[in-house]
This record gives C-alpha cells, sequence and structure tokens, in this order.
DNA sequence: TTATTAATCAAACGTATGTTTGATTGAAAT
DNA sequence: ATTTCAATCAAACATACGTTTGATTAATAA
C-alpha cells in the first residue's frame, strides 16, 4: 500500500489550481485561514478572483485542500513508520516519537532550500483552534491518535490507555508549538540555532519526549 | 508589590461593561476572536451595538482588554512564584515548572463550579497564532521567558540558554495543546477521567514536563 | 470550418462586519 | 428647577467579504 507520495504532494504550478494550493498555503500559513481573503489569494496567484470559486467551490473547499494536501501525507507516512516498529526492541518508545515527528519534518525540509514556510501551516493544523480545519483533522486523527496510543501501551508497560492519551497531546503540543514558534527561537538564539537548527529542534524534542514518555 | 489580584481580577457583572468582558470571554474561548461579531456579543450581553465601541474604542482593543484580563494576572503570579523558589533545594526544577503551570489551573478552577470556558481561552492566548492577541502576549511575554529560561540554567547545570529555550517552549505548547483539547479528552477516557481530572491532566503533565527538561 | 467545452475575466450582487451618528434617557450636581 | 454628563439606543454608514453572472477566450473534437 506504498501510495505514490515519495517527493511530495507537489501541485502543478504552471496550473491556477496549482498556483492557488500554493500561495494559499504560504498567505495560510502566516496569518491564518480567516484574515486571509481571496482577493489576497487570487492577486498572489495572478490568477481572477471568480478562479478560486470555479476550482474549488467555495473558500472553505479550498482551505480544506490545502490542509489534506499537507496533513494527508504526513499522517499516512506516520501510521506506515509505525507500522515497522519491532515492540520488542529495547527503544520502541523512541521509533514511536520518531514515527510522530519525522514526518513533520520531511514535509518541511523537502520544501526545498531554506524556505520553512510550511512549518507554520503544518503547526496551525496540528494544533487548529479552528472549527472548519479541525473538522478535517478530526476526520484523520481519531485513527492516528488511537494507534498512537496503543503503541504507547505496547511500549511502556504498565501504561494506561488515559494517561497515553495525554502524552500524545503533549508531544503533538510540544511539537506543534515550537514549530510555529521557529522563526522566534532562531531570532533569540541570536544566529546561534542557525546552521543546522531544524535537526537541533528535532534532537532536543526527541530527547525531551523520550524523557517525558517514559515518566511515573 | 502584591498588586490587589487576590481572588481574580473579576469584572463587575451588573455593569455593562463587566458583562461585555464576561461573555465576550466565553465565545471568543468557543470560537476564536475573528469568529465572534460584535453583534452576538452585544445581544449575548443584553447590550446595544454601540456599546463595545463606547466602551472600549473598537473591537481590537475589547479583545486586549479580555486577554490583558485573564493574561496579565498569571503572568504576574508566575514571576511571583518563581521569585520564591530556591535554587539550593533538590527539586528546584519541579517548582519551575509548577511556578509555569499552577497559575494557568489556578484561574480556570477559581471560576468557580465545573464551568471550564477559560480552558480555551487560555490556551487560545497561551498558544496564539493570532497576530493582534500575541501582540500582547509578546509585549508580555519576553520577560516571563527570559525568567524561566535564567531560572532553568540555574536549576539545570550544564544546560544552555538555548536548550532552556526550547524547553520552555515545549513546556508551553504541552500545556496549552492539552488543556485546549480538555474537553476531547474527556470524552475520550469515557468518563473515568472525569471526577478529579484537572488534577489528573496537572499531574500528569508535570510529571511528563519534568522528565522532559531533564532529559540529556 | 464548425461545434463544443473548459478556463478566464470584469463586473456586479448580497450580506455581514466594525463603526459612527445623533437623539434620548436618567441620575447626579448646581 | 435646571444643568450636566455619562450611558444607552435605533438607525444608518462604509467597507470588505465570498459568491454569482454572463461575456469572452482559447484549445480540442467533429
Amino acid at each position: 500500500m506504498s501510495l505514490s507520495l515519495e517527493p511530495l504532494n507537489k501541485p502543478a504550478l504552471n496550473s491556477t489550481r496549482g498556483r492557488l494550493i500554493e500561495v494559499s498555503g504560504e498567505l495560510f500559513a502566516e496569518r491564518g485561514f480567516d484574515s486571509v481573503s481571496l482577493r489576497m489569494i487570487t492577486e498572489s496567484a495572478n490568477a481572477n478572483l471568480a478562479a478560486v470559486n470555479y476550482h474549488f467551490g467555495s473558500k472553505e473547499e479550498l482551505i480544506l485542500a490545502v490542509v489534506e494536501d499537507i496533513v494527508g501525507p504526513v499522517n499516512e507516512k506516520r501510521l506506515e513508520q509505525l507500522g515497522g516498529i519491532d515492540f520488542n526492541s529495547t527503544n520502541s518508545l523512541k521509533a514511536i516519537i520518531h514515527a510522530f515527528i519525522d514526518p513533520v519534518f520531511d514535509v518541511t525540509s523537502a520544501d526545498a532550500g531554506a524556505d520553512n514556510k510550511y512549518y507554520k501551516l503544518i503547526s496551525r493544523c496540528i494544533a487548529s483552534r479552528d472549527e472548519r480545519v479541525s473538522s478535517i483533522i478530526i476526520r484523520q486523527f481519531p485513527e492516528v491518535l488511537a494507534r498512537f496510543v496503543s503503541s504507547l501501551t505496547r511500549a511502556i508497560p504498565g501504561l494506561s490507555s488515559d494517561s497515553a492519551h495525554l502524552k500524545v497531546m503533549f508531544m503533538a503540543g510540544a511539537l506543534a508549538h515550537s514549530l510555529f514558534h521557529y522563526e522566534n527561537l532562531l531570532l533569540a538564539s541570536g544566529g546561534s540555532l542557525y546552521p543546522s537548527s531544524p535537526n537541533v529542534l528535532k534532537s532536543e524534542l526527541v530527547s525531551f519526549l523520550t524523557a517525558g514518555m517514559s515518566s511515573n
């Protein structure tokens, strides 16, 4: 069941539809879904105002398309990676954490160069406080959540499913928040974090979460 | 410098201004700042549409007032609690975590009864992805952040300030996310978490964070 | 060529929004 | 009694928004 999500579900940039998704992603990332108007989007994409309604039907469905486009592959990858874990291994816990986190960092750094626009967008999705978006996330997430909860209870003997549930939320929150404020983190470090920064963030996150998960 | 923030900065409920803040808080918590119109607010508060502009000047300033009202006391309490820590003690780390978290749980449970409306509102503030709100948060937060970073580096020998910075972000994210989805957490646990649930969440969070902070 | 169809476009539509206005109230001060 | 002034109110205002329309284009099929 390895669908063709190898490099990344890149929309065709020469088509109007592709440019709309691309540009919408950038704008949504920076300003949120509400604050971005169809006029901003279509102007940035050199398209006509009516183009969004023609190609997607409505603004809401454009949002859905953008979010699906970035969150769908991440969750598929998570489940795939989770499926490959050997729970007899000593570091199955760390593998679970990587299964949750790696696909997120992959999708962001697959967006070539130092362009980090996806950091904010994907963290908006992960920890969405927006009804419309979470309705999409929530469609996929219960399955993902359930799989991570049960994986955790297998990896950590004696862990209740309630506790596992909480821990997954802690993990999602830590990931999303640090990702969203990634920019500020770079600035605050005065450049000392910069060179290998996504890797620094990731490794700090992994060790933080590994320790947290093992607590109690 | 112990200002009068003892019980909570309750706005006077009989005044129009007080009802506006109260009602706005509830609506903002549930639907976010953008999706709530002045007409919703003023109708819920049994006030005239013009009342918001009369008492606050604009919707933006109403948002500021609501956020200041809930976030200000929390940050004051945090700094106060941080100031009382003995860094020679063995569990100064745990005290730091409590200084960050306790004021949040206090402000929510101070809102008497089983009414948890502040959970979502305060988590919207803590991990705000909204430019207007974060401008307020950010006005207060650098000081708070800096104090927590330096406290952490004192409590954990060898911890770099960059790492400490990251860890505070992880902490804020875990807190905000689990608080925002608190409702879902209760539902998912099938009631088994309910009776003492805020305390369960809090103690799980504390042990998770304590372990995470100590990692590396 | 002609017919067909998908895509683009300028323009307009309806609506919901935050805000402003000017009159009116009602209690306190003179 | 008169004045004063903060508070409330219905109504209107201006604007930004998502959406729809109908004409026009351009490429493909018959």
